[in-house]
DNA sequence: CGCTAGGTAAACCGATCTGTCTATCTTGAG
DNA sequence: CTCAAGATAGACAGATCGGTTTACCTAGCG
C-alpha cells in the first residue's frame, strides 16, 4: 500500500502552494517538483487534482481550528475572556510570515458555485469555527450563545478581509474593541 | 482609432465572466467568443490579459460605488439613516441573481501578492467605499467619522463573507443591527 | 535467490493557455 | 473611386495544463 508519509509530503506542499498562489494558479507539476515526488505517486494517492484540493482543504481546516482552540485556550481559562482572545489569535495570524488571507474565502472565490465541493467545505469550515465560538459563549453564560457567536464571527470575517485585502493587520484589535458591546449585552 | 464601443463590449463581457468564473478560470478565447469579437481586436485594445483584468476591475469599482451611492441616497436623505441604509443596499445585492461575492475580495484571493496591480486596485476600492461612509458619517455629525466608517465597513465586509461563503443572504440585516451601538455612540 | 509493492524519471497525450500573424472584408472620408 | 482604418476568421506558435503510460530502480520478504 502507498506510504502515508508520501501522501503527507504531497498534501503539505500543496497546502503551501495553493495557499500562496491559488488553486487554479498552481499546477500539478509544480507540486510534485516541490514535494520531490513523481507524478505517478501523486496520482496513486489522489484520483484527480480536485481530490487533492479537497484533501488540502480538509487538512487546513483541521490545522487552523486546532490552532485557534489551542491558542485561545492557552491565553486564558476564563470563558468570557476567551471570547476576546480569539481576536488576539487573529492578530498573531495576520502577522505571520506568508499570511495570505483565509484559505477558505480564497477557495470560495475560485470555486464560486455553492454546490462545488470546495465551496461547501469552505462554508462548513466557517460553520465549525462559529460552533467553537458558540461553545465558549455557552460556557461564559451568554443568554443567546448562537446569536453572540454569529456576531463575533462576523467581526472576525470582517477583520480578515481588512487584514488581507487592505493590508491592515491591526484590524483584529479594532474588531476586538467592537466585540465589547455584544459580549456585555449577552453577559449582563 | 479603435471604436470605443468594441472596447466596452469586451470589458462588459469580461466583467461577467471574470466575476462568475474567476480570472485564472476564464480564458481569453471564451471572452472573445462571448463578446463576439476577434482576438486581434481584443489585443488591439489591451496589450495583455492582465491589462484587461485591470480595466474590468476599474469599471467594476466605478459601477459598484455608483450603485452604492445611488441606492443609499435614494433610500433616505437623512445622513444618520444613510449609515444604516448601506446595509439595505447589501441585502439587495446579495439577493441579485448571479451574486458571486465581492469581486475585489475574489481578485485579492487570486492575486495574493499585495504589490500586484489587481490586489492594489482591490485595496483602493475598499478604501474608496470606506471614504464614502466617512463622508456620510461627517454629514451625520459623528464625533470621529473616520473611526465610525472603519467600524461600519468592517461590518459590511463581514456580511459579504457570510453571504458569499456561507450563503447567508440575511447577514446584512444582522450587520445592520450590529451597527446600532457604534452609530449611537458617535451621535450621542 | 526472486518476486512484489511502491517508488522514480520522463516521454507522451490531447486540450487549453496567452499572444501573434496572415489574409480577407467592410466602411467612411477625401 | 481609392485608400486607409478597423474589423473579421482562423491558423499558428510555444508553453503549460491535467492525466496516463512506459521503463527502470530499490527495498523487504519468503
Amino acid at each position: 500500500m502507498p506510504s502515508p508519509s508520501k501522501r503527507d509530503q504531497i498534501v503539505d506542499k500543496a497546502l503551501q502552494l495553493f495557499y500562496r498562489q491559488g488553486f487554479n494558479g498552481t499546477g500539478v507539476d509544480t507540486i510534485i517538483t516541490e514535494a520531490g515526488v513523481s507524478k505517478k505517486t501523486l496520482y496513486s494517492h489522489f484520483r484527480t487534482k480536485d481530490e487533492l484540493i479537497l484533501a488540502t482543504l480538509r487538512k487546513r481546516d483541521e490545522l487552523f481550528r486546532n490552532n485557534l482552540m489551542r491558542e485561545t485556550e492557552r491565553r486564558t481559562s476564563d470563558p468570557r475572556e476567551r471570547l476576546f482572545a480569539v481576536f488576539d489569535f487573529l492578530t498573531g495570524w495576520f502577522h505571520e510570515e506568508g499570511f495570505s488571507g483565509c484559505m477558505f474565502i480564497n477557495a470560495a472565490a475560485e470555486f464560486a458555485e455553492p454546490s462545488h465541493p470546495s465551496h461547501k467545505i469552505s462554508a462548513e469550515h466557517k460553520r465549525l469555527v462559529e460552533d467553537y465560538i458558540r461553545q465558549q459563549a455557552e460556557l461564559a453564560g451568554a443568554k443567546d450563545p448562537a446569536a453572540l457567536a454569529g456576531e463575533l464571527n462576523l467581526l472576525m470575517e470582517g477583520a480578515i478581509v481588512y487584514a488581507y485585502v487592505m493590508g491592515d493587520k491591526e484590524a483584529a484589535a479594532r474588531a476586538k474593541q467592537m466585540a465589547r458591546p455584544f459580549v456585555e449585552r449577552q453577559l449582563a
